[in-house]
DNA sequence: CTAGGGTTAG
């Protein structure tokens, strides 16, 4: 067979690949008449190009028991399937082997590998790589790597400051990844600075970096600046679109999230999958007279835009369902999906228990989610919570304990603030800052003060079995008020209070925060879980549903 | 002809 066509064949796989078609790429593949080491590398680097790390892995077994020629090509691929199994096991076997195998690491392959050792969990491997990469060779995307391994890993300042450290290497990807540390974390200022460095280095117009920085300013609670960004693009693509959607809802601003709806509509954009499932879930922030709407978009969407509903899909309409109609409907819808509902499908109707205070229910959902994902701390969590909230304090703690037992480990809620461009975090009775004796005795005076405007106490979101009489104990060092209060502190200015919270806002501190605003006269913006909380006077922007 | 880092959602 002439080479020109062996070559026509790999194009023809690595073209598939490169569109999604992996079974096309695949049967191509095993009908090329002869083969050689590029076209088995060509179809190895396209299944890591569509995740398919367990079919990368394999057919790399299959090469070495043949014996068939490794290339550089092939290790590269071979790190990059390990990066997607996520498995540090494997990930440390691939790497010896490719030591092993002798003829020198090049560049790509040493990239590959520190990106794997972020993404399996090996941190300090990646640091000792990225610390021997030698200075005169360019190493913009290893620097990426190891920011963005620092941001995957829940490491964010050392994300941030070995952006700020090594300017001169980070590039447009590099930004992408450390504007959306800075949006997860609410670190205003830094998002600010890293826009204009930004725009100083000429990535004004590129459109992912300035998607990122819709977001961040969005999430950083500043939603005018990414209505400007957004505006001032000159080519939006889809994404964009979702970031300034998705921007709205974090808002709780479902009117203006539909309305950008339409002008992408307009602007001939045609949504994806993403995009519908926000557009969905924007009725969520709307009012009950057009839930219709929304049935009806939902039941279009494979007909009018080509989109197949996912669970996702659906896990955004029950939660449209939940706020505003009797739960039963929700609750049948799920019964009568064309598919099985995934865990997201029963998250989201558990969460319209919670808003419907519905217990009956409630349990019967929590069993769905703990048979389908027993791995998940969290999932016992919600459980046992939710049998702390009809005071069945025995089961409750069952639960916990056997999620202890089995080694599982819950995220902590956590609420956080940012001072002098430094994150403060609190977990519920925390006291292991450095100012805690202050901010206790600082919270015990502005609790009195809350209870001399009204505020009561509830101790239903006491969460723990413990005597009534301590159960204010609890209740009154959850982390949001702590948080709040260390702020009140350390902040003399009349600056809104910003706080984020990495789950939902319990209603005990919703209540306390609204009677702050009003005892303090300062605005408080909590971005929670579900979205932005704007405390003011007493009230809060939410009207008390989130 | 084949190889290294990223953005929107949950």
């Amino acid at each position: 067979m002439p080479v020109r066509d062996v070559v026509t064949w790999t194009e023809m796989i690595t073209a598939y690949m490169e569109f999604g078609m992996v079974d096309l790429a695949l049967e191509t593949f095993e009908k090329m008449p002869e083969k050689n080491s590029v076209s088995f590398n060509a179809l190895l680097a396209g299944f890591c190009k569509n995740s398919e790390g367990l079919k990368a892995l394999k057919l790399f077994v299959k090469m070495v028991e043949e014996g068939l020629e490794l290339t550089d090509f092939s290790l590269t691929s071979i790190v990059n399937a390990c990066s997607l199994l996520m498995d540090s096991k494997i990930s440390k076997q691939i790497h010896g082997f490719c030591i092993k195998f002798g003829f020198g690491l090049n560049a790509c392959i040493e990239a590959a590998l520190l990106d794997m050792c972020t993404r399996c969990g090996r941190m300090t491997d990646a640091e000792k790589m990225f610390q021997k990469w030698p200075s005169d060779q360019d190493n913009s995307v290893v620097c990426t790597s190891m920011v963005c391994g620092y941001a995957r890993n829940g490491q964010p300042h050392d994300a941030i400051s070995l952006f700020c450290r090594s300017l001169k290497n980070v590039d447009e990807v590099a930004l992408t990844s450390v504007l959306g540390v800075c949006g997860t974390l609410g670190f205003y200022q830094i998002g600010e600075g890293i826009h204009s460095h930004a725009i100083k280095i000429g990535f004004m117009f590129d459109s992912e970096v300035s998607n990122s920085i819709i977001s961040m300013y969005a999430k950083c609670g500043n939603i005018n600046g990414a209505t400007k960004v957004f505006n001032s693009m000159p080519t939006k693509d889809v994404v964009s679109w979702n970031a300034l959607i998705s921007s709205h809802l974090l808002h709780r601003q479902g009117d203006k999230a539909l309305a950008v709806w339409s002008r992408m509509l307009e602007a001939g954009t045609k949504p994806d999958a993403i995009t519908l499932i926000l557009v969905i879930s924007a009725y969520r922030h709307t009012n009950s007279n057009i839930v219709d709407d929304c049935r009806k978009l939902f039941m279009s969407m494979k007909t009018k835009y080509d989109i197949e509903p996912t669970s996702e899909h659906y896990a955004a309409f029950i939660g449209v369902l939940g706020k505003w109609v009797p739960l039963e409907e929700a609750e049948q819808l799920v019964n009568k999906m064309p598919f099985e509902p995934d865990i997201s499908v029963w998250r989201a109707l558990l969460d319209s228990c919670r808003i419907h205070l519905n217990t009956t229910i409630g349990k019967r959902v929590a069993k769905h989610i703990v048979a389908m994902e027993p791995q998940d701390p969290s999932t016992y969590i919600l459980v046992s919570n939710l049998y702390s909230a009809s005071g069945r304090w025995h089961c409750s703690n069952m639960a916990r304990e056997d999620m202890r037992a089995k080694g599982f480990r819950k995220h902590p809620a956590r609420s956080w603030i940012i001072q002098d461009k430094k994150l403060h975090s609190f977990y519920a009775r925390d006291k292991s800052h450095p100012q805690a004796k202050g901010i206790y005795s600082e919270l015990e005076v502005l609790i009195l003060e809350c209870l001399k405007a009204g505020y009561v106490p509830n101790t239903s979101f006491v969460l723990h079995e413990v005597e009534e009489h301590q159960k204010k104990d609890f209740l009154y060092y959850h982390s949001a008020k702590l948080a709040v209060t260390y702020k009140l502190l350390v902040s003399k200015s009349r600056e809104p209070i910003q706080i984020v919270k990495n789950i939902l806002l319990c209603g005990d501190c919703h209540t306390f925060l609204k009677h702050v605003s009003i005892v303090t006269r300062r605005e408080i913006v909590v971005r929670d879980a579900s979205g932005f909380h704007y405390f003011s006077g007493g009230i809060c922007s939410c009207r008390d549903c989130w």
